[in-house]
DNA sequence: GTAGAACCTCAAGTACACTTGAGGTCAAAT
DNA sequence: ATTTGACCTCAAGTGTACTTGAGGTTCTAC
């Protein structure tokens, strides 16, 4: 996070520009590599010069961030591609296009939360009581003394 | 979810009798070879008996839990290498082995509920706004207002 | 005591998400 | 015009998290 990179000497584009692969490497922290490889799996698009270089629109951008932070909280491109499904690719998608894959999303992420806020609630419960360690503790699910029952570790497991 | 695993078939064992592998992978639902394979990182431990196969202690079964609740949740095996390294792998880990170990998770659930709950809000404001395709709106980063400053995604990214 | 299920090791294969490298092209500046 | 940096494709390599298979051993039940 230093003086590394100085826009000032790099193009300045009319806002309405279409950026080069280096440029959306740039504002997006995703290595050009990793671009190529999102545009394999149709992430995102890019129309090509007369050279054959790729041109980004500006919405693309959107598209990166999402992918980013959705790779930061765990979850496969595979999801972010059916997340993506109904977003137009080629055109800047609507209003209502990033609307729906905004409650797409957020529904996803509403039971991540729910997992880990589970999990919290379950650890914290253990760190007061001790339980992680006791049998009495049902949270947890005790070593083994439901396993007889062929219970198995449901509590930790039934957050699906 | 069927009457697929019948324990009452199963040999029933005394509530401290360590367990085989084929046991530890029915209880906890993860495949023998992952067993190993864990065991290989040092995640868990095994004693074996005179004929070379596999014995686990009960309380191998509550680390095996965590570690299927952990990839669940989009942790890396690593991280979970981590918040066990307190924790006694050969004997039974004591109540405070385990509080340290909860501790230090929670701390680790805390960042990434923060990380989504902080998407949801922007999610749900553009919901709400429409933003996620509108330049006006600063939460998703609009497409390029912000960029010739250099400042890329920056509301995205800087959520470590 | 022997059949069959369960187990063992070790090597190789798979899927995901990329990166690296080779060999070549394109574009902006001198 | 030529250098330099940015870009191109395609193939192969990397790290993580396993699974699969071959070839052999052990355990349990009949």
């Amino acid at each position: 996070m230093t003086a590394e990179h100085d826009d000032t000497q790099r193009p300045a584009h009319a806002p309405d520009e279409p950026l080069t692969i280096g440029e959306m490497s740039r504002r997006t922290g995703v290595a050009p590599s990793a671009l190529h490889f999102y545009e394999g799996l149709g992430l995102i698009a890019s129309t090509r010069t007369s050279g054959n270089q790729r041109r980004y629109a500006r919405h693309m951008l959107r598209r990166v961030s999402l992918i980013t932070v959705a790779k930061r909280l765990g979850i496969p491109l595979s999801d972010v591609q059916e997340a993506f499904a109904d977003v137009p690719l080629t055109e800047t998608p609507s209003h209502a296009d990033w609307q729906r894959a905004s409650r797409r999303w957020k529904r996803d992420l509403e039971k991540r939360r729910e997992g880990i806020e589970r999990l919290e609630r379950e650890l914290t419960g253990c760190i007061g009581c001790g339980c992680l360690s006791m049998k009495a503790c049902g949270l947890l699910n005790p070593d083994d003394t439901l396993g007889s029952q062929g219970s198995g570790p449901q509590r930790l497991r039934d957050a699906d």
